[in-house]
DNA sequence: TCTTAAAAGAGAATAATTCTCCTTTAGATT
DNA sequence: AATCTAAAGGAGAATTATTCTCTTTTAAGA
């Protein structure tokens, strides 16, 4: 997931954000690191570049992108919030030796629930929309 | 999901767990909360027949409970650890309106997804469990 | 009953996140 | 292009869940 400078702009403006140096350094992070970066990593990130971005403006940034759905959070058993730039439906492997954590993409699985949920009906509930967490351990770990 | 205290002594000490008025407390606090409590609202919970529990024990409870596998704890998006007693393979329904989590329990889906995975090898991965997390509202929201 | 290692209590420390308040700036308007 | 203004950024304090430290208490085996 590659977006250019220009492409991240166009992304922000068509949401009717302001465009800032910021903004796209942090949606650019977003997009760049691999395994679902926390906020953190998002920051230690940025100030290679840009040294006096304020953790504030990150965190800020972050609930703007959440709010416009630009991106998404990632639910884990720690305190520490992961991000996602992926929107389309996917899963996410967890690694119980390493803290990585990896889209898995497969149709065969969407269609296999999707078909599950059209027939079976939560009662009391109304889905929206689901996700499979896959734990286990990756080789190289 | 209701233990009497005599059956928690028990869960406790057949895990070599000294039995304390206060682990049975938190334990019997996990059982009876429904929707999956927050350390927070254990300790609120306890707090009201045992005032002068430390918020410290219960978190180190958590923790001992955690290792000794006789809870899990629940990936939320929140920087909120929450915690479930119940130890079968489940899934989660996960509410937009409250912050109720829900057990789903339903054998279908587990063959379903056990089949999958089965025939389906994640390279690279080696699958320890997987869980399946629903998104919606539930209808009294 | 005695002993002791483990657990509890009290409260300080930590760390992720949020908030406050002031300054700067993107981008619309003239 | 210059001006204006609401929105965004910066700095650092505040908050909050959780962890740690250190002392006291207690469960449970001898």
């Amino acid at each position: 997931m590659k977006y250019s400078t220009e492409e991240i702009r166009n992304i922000l403006s068509d949401k009717g954000l302001k465009v800032t140096p910021q903004r796209i350094a942090i949606l650019d992070a977003i997009y760049k690191l691999e395994g679902h970066p926390s906020a953190d990593s998002i920051i230690e990130y940025i100030r290679k570049n840009n040294p006096n971005i304020a953790t504030g403006t990150v965190y800020k940034a972050l609930d703007t992108f959440l709010e416009n759905k630009l991106i998404k959070k990632i639910t884990t058993d720690r305190d520490i919030m992961r991000y996602d730039g992926v929107l389309e439906n996917h899963h996410h492997l967890y690694c119980s030796e390493c803290d990585i954590i990896e889209n898995y993409v497969d149709e065969e699985l969407d269609t296999l629930l999707n078909e599950y949920f059209r027939k079976i009906r939560i009662k009391g509930f109304h889905l929206k929309e689901f996700t499979v967490q896959i734990r286990g351990t990756f080789d190289n770990c």
